[in-house]
DNA sequence: AACTACTTTATAATTATTCTAAAGTATGTG
DNA sequence: CACATACTTTAGAATAATTATAAAGTAGTT
């Protein structure tokens, strides 16, 4: 039996709205993504390492790529590209943009970017979201 | 006149000024990009097998993607990434944005898009370009 | 023509991700 | 609260995109 405190439960509650039982292994993936107070950007990659690496019984690789995409799904995680062939993914569900620089994302707050112009949908469609993405280069 | 010739000429330069020796199958894979009116988007995988569709002696993956890189690196392709671990390349390398629509990417012209308001870079930073990103749904 | 450095190619290796199917677990029902 | 059942976890295989390797071929120079 484990014990569940009330910070637990809003971890579970994030499990079940994106149609998953809360298991042992996502109740600690979902604490370990959410319990903290900056946005964190990772890859699927990367969260199994840092998880994995202090537990003696490791997570499998599947189930953080099932976690993470369920939780993806019901729009607790953002996804995002680098130019790298991997998925990473961002805690910070608001609409925000970001600062590339080699690797690292930087988040830029909403209101730090507005339009003067934006262009219409093609007949048919209409705009989900607007990504701004500025790529950084060191200083001379 | 030999209007052939001094097209053929200026693939061969944007190989050299690439660093690549104009190899039969560097020209070909540079014709087949930037002979063309309108802006090419692709995946090497999708280059690839238009190109070796009609050829009987094909051309090696490992060409396509040298090839691609060097094109890339020298500036006259342009990288973007969609949310599934796949490089796409663009012909079209003057500053511009898109609208993606499922996987399918269409060209924003420069001017459609303005700023109000863009945020600094941090410290000992700069901006390198600023890339807009239209998500397309359908409507309703 | 000969030389040398760069290229091409088939194939193996790598990386990120998804699939499979067997063993384990959460949960509603009684 | 036992239990049946549908959902989960897992190791390992499979797949997809890309990169590395090293032997055979070719361009550019001399």
């Amino acid at each position: 039996m484990h014990k569940m405190n009330s910070k637990n439960k809003t971890f579970i509650d994030k499990l079940r709205s994106s149609g998953l039982r809360p298991t042992n292994q996502r109740v600690e993936i979902s604490k370990f993504l959410f319990n903290r107070k900056k946005t964190f950007h990772f890859t699927v990659e990367e969260l199994k390492n840092s998880m994995n690496l202090k537990r003696s019984k490791k997570i499998s690789t599947a189930t953080f790529y099932n976690t993470v995409h369920a939780l993806k799904s019901a729009g607790h995680l953002k996804e995002f590209s680098l130019e790298n062939n991997t998925s990473y993914y961002d805690t910070n569900i608001t609409s925000h943009h970001h600062f590339f620089d080699n690797g690292k994302v930087i988040d830029i707050k909403s209101d730090k970017i507005t339009f003067q112009k934006l262009p219409e949908a093609p007949k048919g469609k209409k705009i989900k979201n607007v990504e701004v993405v500025i790529r950084l280069e060191n200083n001379n």
